[in-house]
DNA sequence: AACTATTTATAAGA
DNA sequence: TTCTTATAAATAGTT
């Protein structure tokens, strides 16, 4: 829909993939918009560009909701990674379990309850599991925020530290035997030994 | 873009609008392919129909990806909005929940094995939950300490920064013609808007 | 950021 | 649903 006919395959030169980025990002989110609208629906897009930057919009409810709607649609998904090992690991109540089988393989139990609840607790125990797992996967990912952000400060720091150094080298040495006064009002020493 | 002009808002024929709600579904997630394809990104796109069906495309990265980018960003809402509501709001299986309270209110379910059985469940559940809010205590913590750290640094950083400002100041006009240079290898300006 | 020639999406009808 | 087609809307290239 414009001036000539385009393949759908990446755009080469890279100010026009930024244009056409910006313009079909745009179109995107208002289609969304429209359908959200038009079929009383709810819309979620994410776009992430290639440089890691994102761009979201949701219509109709909110994006959480949303995505609560795909991660409930996929629990099984969350379980495939290895669950069965993760709640292994998990589960400090081995007994528990035994306990459990011990207890359905009881002859005189025979029906329908308690198939019913059996299946239930298997139910339960998924539900719960998924719902664990993925919120240790969100810590986890949260943690790793935080710790290179951690990284990029203190190398930060580190930079800053030693280029002060060497300006302060540069400076006379009147300057130099002011200096004790300057910092005592922000004494970066006793921050810096914090972070040992 | 038919036969005539529509305005945006609720089609009230259902027919029609399941219709729309078809063709312009297909639409978005063909934009959002086209999209991720020519700009060399990632899209992500959900639709939740109004009788709560999920319809869902990811291109150029899985899911689960573009879903994660998301909640990286808003690592902070996610933290500031109790992480106990957003596991209730996920929890899907409030009606399995229900369902064992109602198997186990049934009057003509009266035998051991039940009984022991609600127990076992009980117990599992108990167990489950301490080691669960044990574990998120334990990852809320390290976040906390990891938070605080940050702050620290960044504080640190301000003030490493402006005294170097006032260092700067007292050097000569010849060193200050130098000093981009001196930055060029060790960018703090990136680096510091990388924190926001 | 605009403009506009074209292409593309789609509303209505079958 | 699916196809057809007239028309609206999106957008590629240009300024």
């Amino acid at each position: 829909m414009g001036r000539r006919k385009i393949e759908i395959k990446r755009i080469e030169k890279k100010s026009t993939r930024q244009v056409a980025f910006s313009k079909r990002r745009n179109g995107l989110i208002e289609k969304a918009r429209q359908i959200s609208i038009l079929c009383d629906s709810s819309v979620a897009v994410l776009v992430v560009s290639a440089s890691g930057k994102l761009y979201n919009s949701s219509s109709g409810d909110n994006m959480t909701k949303i995505i609560n709607s795909y991660e409930i649609q996929h629990a099984d998904d969350l379980q495939a990674l290895d669950l069965a090992e993760r709640i292994r690991n998990y589960l400090p109540h081995k007994e528990l379990l035994e306990f459990v089988q011990s207890s359905l393989a009881e002859p005189n139990v025979d029906n329908v309850s308690v198939d019913s609840l059996t299946s239930v607790e298997e139910q339960l125990e998924t539900a719960l599991s998924a719902t664990r797992a993925r919120k240790t996967e969100l810590m986890m990912e949260l943690l790793k925020t935080h710790q290179e952000k951690e990284k990029l400060l203190i190398e930060e720091n580190r930079v800053l530290a030693s280029q002060m150094g060497r300006n302060t080298f540069l400076v006379t040495e009147e300057d130099r035997a002011m200096s004790p006064e300057n910092n005592s009002d922000n004494n970066p020493p006793e921050t810096l030994s914090l972070l040992k």
